[in-house]
DNA sequence: TTTACTAACTTGCAAAATGCAAGTGTGCAA
DNA sequence: TTGCACACTTGCATTTTGCAAGTTAGTAAA
């Protein structure tokens, strides 16, 4: 820990271009297995993945288990902790979406947001808990 | 740009352990000068500073000028777009403060955000608003 | 039970970013 | 015109990252 200032201690976590693009994928495309994330688009390398899924659990953001239908994959969850960082990504994809035209952003979601931000957390939430 | 994901597109302005450490100085600590910045607890070396203070500038997210009672001094500030990361600070912090005790929060930080976000986001507007 | 396949890493090495110490250039005040 | 403050810049060592090529272990078909 580099000070006792929050904004510190998050970036300690999260701060680097990786890790908040894994718990993206697992918040909201559904993702669980290291390949799934190796998958994503932006191109993570798999020395740079592997660590950040360690960095990730050792925080207590993501736990694993093997995956008992076939026992070489891990799944990979958010905790509690991770799921607490909803609202810090639809903070940031409403800053994005206002500032950048043309991302994957669904088209209501910024009125949506501003309108009942609490609730576009808590539906992210429950389509998560239904997997 | 690494992908149109609007995470990714915020990552690629702030995804790094000082920028957010530098918005942090200019909304929440009255700072706005290069020697404020590198007096932080957390210790940021000159050219690292002077680097991202470039990035945030050319990304449009805080804009100088010489400062004119000193004029060897820059003055930064805050644009729209940079004040607009207040959201994500305060979720930053509210989840920091959850997660980790003794952290440098103020008491009711936490109950006022889950109270009144929006309230507690103004509040910070307007004080900068005075400066 | 051998062979092939898949998933999750690990390793080696080059490239890029960072950290630190020591400069440089410009304005200002004595 | 000398000294000083401030905002950088530079050089170099260290660390982190990116890429390609392994390695290990479970699974499934021959």
């Amino acid at each position: 820990m580099r000070s006792d200032c929050p904004i510190s201690y998050a970036l300690d976590f999260f701060g680097d271009k990786w890790s908040l693009l894994v718990i993206r994928d697992l918040v909201f495309e559904g993702k669980s297995f290291f390949k799934e994330f190796q998958q994503s688009k932006e191109g993570i390398a798999t020395n740079i993945l592997s660590s950040r899924l360690k960095k990730l659990e050792a925080s207590g953001i993501i736990e694993s288990r093997v995956y008992p239908q076939l026992k070489t994959k891990k799944e990979y969850k958010l905790t509690a902790k991770g799921l607490d960082l909803i609202p810090v990504l639809v903070e940031m994809i409403a800053w994005s979406a206002k500032y950048q035209e043309g991302l994957a952003v669904k088209d209501n979601f910024l009125s949506k947001v501003a309108n009942d931000r609490e609730a576009v957390v808590a539906a992210i939430r429950s389509k998560l808990a239904d997997q």
